[in-house]
DNA sequence: CTGTTAGCGCCTTCAT
DNA sequence: ATGAAGGCGCTAACAG
């Protein structure tokens, strides 16, 4: 892995001069045909790639690119996160550059790479390091930080409601044990103490689980066996509704009939179950919207610092089948 | 949106030269604590960002990035490669730069962004630009171009194989109508010809559909009514054969007792649905690694042109209780 | 500890 | 149609 080979290379060997070497890699006017077809033929001969650096640093282009840590790929709301921050992107000419936040250098790498970082807050807001890029934080509320806030809260006060409506009187719940990363032991996600507020006294109890449609099968036959009188679940997440309600079909639990199951996500996989989950579905269209419209201000702001931009996305209920 | 701030306009504000901006922005030492500060603080007033392009033009990092291009991210199979690829992209160390194939313009833009583009065999392959990235085709055999293949066609015969000592004797399938685009009418995909030619002549016919959920279903229920008397499907992916199986489901049609279900993918949400898809798993995992280790060769060789470097990957019967 | 001198590799003037 | 300068913004290598 000798010396990179560069325009000056391409040139000798041309015998033309770099400027030259430019006009024909670049398909550029002002150069002759036959030029351009011996340049091109030392292009492959030396197997020269220009360097995307130089390149952009000297066309100073409006090439932006956002980087997007996201907490997993395993769970499809992550991706379907990505999917829609991807056509959004696509829509402005932003580029994204993925990075799943388990691989705890990314951040790092990212910082030389992106003009600004898109990542759900993890608790403790990354602090922006001098020299790095604007950090986006998705879900947050956090006031100090640029942000795109989602209204979980009123979705899940809305379930509840709407629930009781269709006569659920002992609400109940499959939570996550992810914060347990951070805390050492279990600790109530911000969902499980909307969910407890708004079901009030009709709480009976909760079950903990690890994201996965397994285990989220687990969880819920769990609570179901120290809650035998429950009549509706609110879960984590769709990926272990999923599960909870492959749980009930596997041991004949009627639902909805003896026991009504919502999930949150709205994912598209809702529907392919039996029967189809009902979900609090989060609008991700409009997450990655918002997402990206603060970048524009960023970049507009030639990415320096600027006050905290937030924005706010609501969560709608998706009624299928399962509740 | 006026001039961009750089390390000179920092330098003046603190009164002080570029390296020592640059000493203190990066965190390096020979800087005494009362000047750091300083010029952080100029840094801050101004709002400086480093230029990402010119930092990595000098420091000629390892960094390297692929840009990755998919067809859709609707379809969960892409995102599962997506994921396989940034895991594989982590333990390198290398960016990767997300793309919809969907959008026309991306492969140019990432052309200037990354030093390898990975992408789906479309048919045609896109010749490789001069002083554009190479290309790592996936999926296909043609035999000019990178490529990882993957041999979904032992798969296919093996599954009819193991349909067969399970008694079927009339195969059916449900095709995606994909290849219409590149094509004007309906063409059957290299998946079907593969069945058929195993099934012999015990091949009775295939609907065709979109790739979706829904559409599986709705082809899948087209298939039954035209030819009753099926006893095993193949889907032409999971994400039709999710709806095959909810089809079924819905309309009391009992798999695999009258009809077993065979997905191609072998993706997780298999697992979810009633009864739990059997699917030809492609190994993800395998591809993304290949993928990588073409990549890295390239990068090794500067990404100067050489041989095309081809790669196989396998797929394994993923027996779960569809058929 | 701080500043100076060289480039990194390329494209944009301008000249020829 | 081609070539010669100049500089994009930054950091490495030396100086002091």
């Amino acid at each position: 892995m000798g010396k990179r080979v560069t325009i000056l290379d391409v040139a000798a060997e041309a015998g033309v001069s770099r400027q030259t070497v430019t006009r024909a890699v670049n398909g550029m006017g002002d150069i002759s045909e036959s030029t351009r077809r011996r340049v091109l033929e030392a292009v492959e001969r030396l197997g020269y790639r220009p360097s995307r650096f130089a390149r952009n640093l000297v066309t100073r282009q409006k090439q932006h690119a956002l980087g997007l840590v996201v907490a997993s790929f395993d769970n499809p709301y992550y991706t379907d996160i990505a999917a829609s921050m991807l056509s959004a992107a696509a829509e402005r000419g932003w580029q994204v550059i993925l990075a799943s936040a388990t691989d705890d250098a990314v951040p790092s790498m990212l910082s030389s790479q992106v003009d600004v970082v898109v990542m759900h807050y993890t608790g403790s807001a990354v602090r922006e390091t001098v020299g790095g890029p604007p950090i986006v934080y998705l879900e947050t509320g956090h006031p100090d930080v640029h942000a795109v806030e989602l209204d979980i809260e009123s979705g899940i006060v809305a379930i509840v409601d709407a629930l009781r409506e269709r006569g659920a009187r002992r609400f109940g719940m499959v939570d996550s044990g992810h914060l347990r990363r951070t805390h050492g032991n279990y600790v109530p996600t911000p969902k499980r103490q909307w969910f407890e507020r708004a079901a009030g006294d009709q709480f009976v109890g909760a079950a903990v689980g690890e994201e996965s449609i397994a285990d989220g099968g687990r969880a819920f036959g769990e609570l179901l066996e120290r809650h035998p009188e429950v009549d509706a679940v609110l879960v984590f997440n769709d990926l272990m509704a999923l599960g909870a309600v492959q749980h009930a079909h596997a041991h004949g639990v009627d639902v909805p009939g003896a026991v009504r199951i919502v999930g949150i996500d709205g994912l598209a996989f809702g529907e392919a179950v039996s029967p189809p989950l009902t979900s609090i579905a989060l609008d991700r269209h409009a997450l990655a919207a918002n997402a990206l419209e603060i970048a524009q201000i960023l970049a507009e702001a030639d990415f320096g610092r600027i006050d905290p931009v937030h924005r706010k996305v609501r969560s709608d209920i998706l009624w299928r089948e399962s509740a």
